[in-house]
RNA sequence: CGGAGUAUAGCUCAGCCUGGUAGAGCGCUUGCUUCGGGAGCAAGAGGUCGUUGGUUCGAAUCCAGCUACUCCGACCA
């Protein structure tokens, strides 16, 4: 992409909305903009790396088996009078009428559609299990947004339901979105900690919130450090019995502020792996069991010939608060620090001398060339001045630069830089583009 | 929803207290000079001062209603 022809409309100033560091590093770097309280358009370079978290959720989810659909963002208040929760829901809940006068409402969350559509179609065992998911706007009409896409009113949801007979069908269907999530979340550069969440009136230990640390997070949380630096499981065989990998975490103690019991804490966590931090949720797993499908008659039939409820659980991850989590995890006074998986350009090409011939010459050599390593490149051919480029460049945080003047030029040089690090290195143009192609 | 604020140029803000018909910086346009960390000089464009009503000879300024947005609290993926 070449800046000059692109939509990237930074600021200098920082909003006065905006109050904590991700959302005043969206409207500077020109990923968002307002439209109302808790709603955004999502520019070009936000979209972009919105897309590409997007991405890599399916990915994992298809990985660990779920299979996805669509379903649409406004629902029936029929299907909400089913579970009894058109009227428990609340304001939170968005209700329209329709021109017949017929109840609506924007979908905060889609347990009960999904389960009419089971019960629509599935009737025996021997289909499941089986997980439904899809990637959908939602609405909650929240009290009070604030934090920018952190807590919007409308957000972008990965939401999975997954569909089993008995509960331990539904404990190894927890399991797989669990072992999922941890590796998602890696894949984005972010360290997710699972901890223990409230199961409300099912019970259980099956509900795990997963947070990640950030100084500016949202609530305390505390944990015993080994779980921060444990690794994810990565490919694993998801057929596999999973239970080993998901004791290995949720057997060490992690506990957000409301389930935090500072005793077992100090008990079971030694003193210098007590980790009490900030923390902000970016994923929410839950069983629950017959809930929806007792209220909405969905049922199968066993191998026993006996109908019952089927057993169900719900998983969600936050893709629209995830770019803002993601910046809150990594930033400095300069701007955004995209980790290389989701940021919007793999690498960016600095002309700092539009017009000049050689420059020119050298720059566009640099973008083909990266293109054609299968990179996506984001070339400044602007007329700007170099420190208005280099500004530019590390506020929206592409992780590498690839930085080409006339100076370096007459000497042979250009200069590659890596956001995250600051590391800047001299060496030919050749080598830096088989550095970054080798990537 | 309770409490507190704000609304003036694209952005950040001043002007309001003490009423007399609107300003700065940044950004934008044009020209010249510059050109490795958000350049300099010069010339320009841009605002029914959120909205409705009231007070007044006269309202950005005083008063009231409405709307929107923000902050604190309660709530929350």
């Amino acid at each position: 992409m070449r800046l000059s022809q692109y939509f990237l409309p930074t600021l200098r100033d920082t909003p006065a909305e905006a109050q904590i560091v991700s959302h005043r590093l969206m409207l500077r770097a020109g990923l968002v903009r307002q439209q109302a309280a808790g709603i955004y358009s999502w520019l070009p370079l936000g979209l972009r790396v919105l897309r590409r978290i997007e991405a890599i959720v399916r990915e994992e989810q298809n990985r660990a088996g779920a299979i996805e659909l669509l379903m649409p963002t406004l629902q029936s208040a029929q299907l909400w009078r089913e579970s009894g929760r058109y009227d428990d829901y609340g304001a939170e809940m968005l209700r329209i009428v329709d021109r017949h006068e017929r109840d609506l409402l924007y979908g905060p969350t889609n347990e009960e559609m999904v389960t009419d559509i089971f019960r629509s179609t599935v009737r025996s065992y021997r289909d499941l299990p089986l997980n439904l998911y899809h990637i959908q706007w939602k609405f909650r009409d929240e009290i009070r947004p604030r934090f920018g896409v952190m807590r919007g009113r409308e957000f972008l949801m990965k939401d999975a339901y997954s569909f089993d007979l008995d509960e331990a069908g539904a404990r190894a269907a927890y399991n797989r979105m669990f072992v999922a999530y941890l590796n998602t979340f890696a894949r984005m550069g972010l360290r997710a900690v699972p901890m223990r969440a409230d199961t409300g009136p099912i019970g259980g230990d099956l509900s795990h919130e997963f947070i990640i640390l950030a100084e500016t997070g949202e609530s305390q949380v505390f944990c015993d450090r080994q779980l921060v630096d444990m690794p994810p499981p990565g490919d694993v065989d998801f057929r596999s019995d999973l239970q080993p990998i998901v004791e290995a975490r949720t057997a060490l103690y992690a506990a957000t502020e409301e389930m935090h019991d500072a005793t077992r804490f100090e008990r079971e966590v030694p003193e210098e792996r007590r980790l009490s931090a900030r923390g902000i949720e970016v994923g929410h797993i839950f069983y629950f069991g017959d809930k929806y499908s007792k209220a909405m008659n969905a049922t199968v039939h066993g191998p026993d010939g006996v109908e019952r409820p089927v057993q169900m659980g719900s998983y969600g991850i936050g893709v629209s608060r995830l770019v803002g989590a993601v910046i809150e995890a990594s930033h400095d006074e300069a701007g955004i620090v995209w980790p290389d998986a989701i940021a919007p350009f793999d690498v960016a090409v600095l002309n700092l001398r539009a017009g000049d011939g050689a420059t020119d010459a050298a720059a566009q050599h640099a973008y083909d060339t990266l293109g054609r390593s299968g990179l996506e490149a984001l070339l400044d051919d602007t007329a700007e001045r170099p420190g208005a480029k280099f500004s530019v460049m590390e506020l929206i945080g592409i992780p590498w630069q690839l930085v080409i003047g006339p100076n370096g030029l007459a000497r042979g040089v250009v200069e590659l830089r890596h956001r995250a690090s600051g590391e800047r290195h001299e060496l030919s143009l050749e080598s830096a583009l088989s550095k970054l192609g080798s990537r």
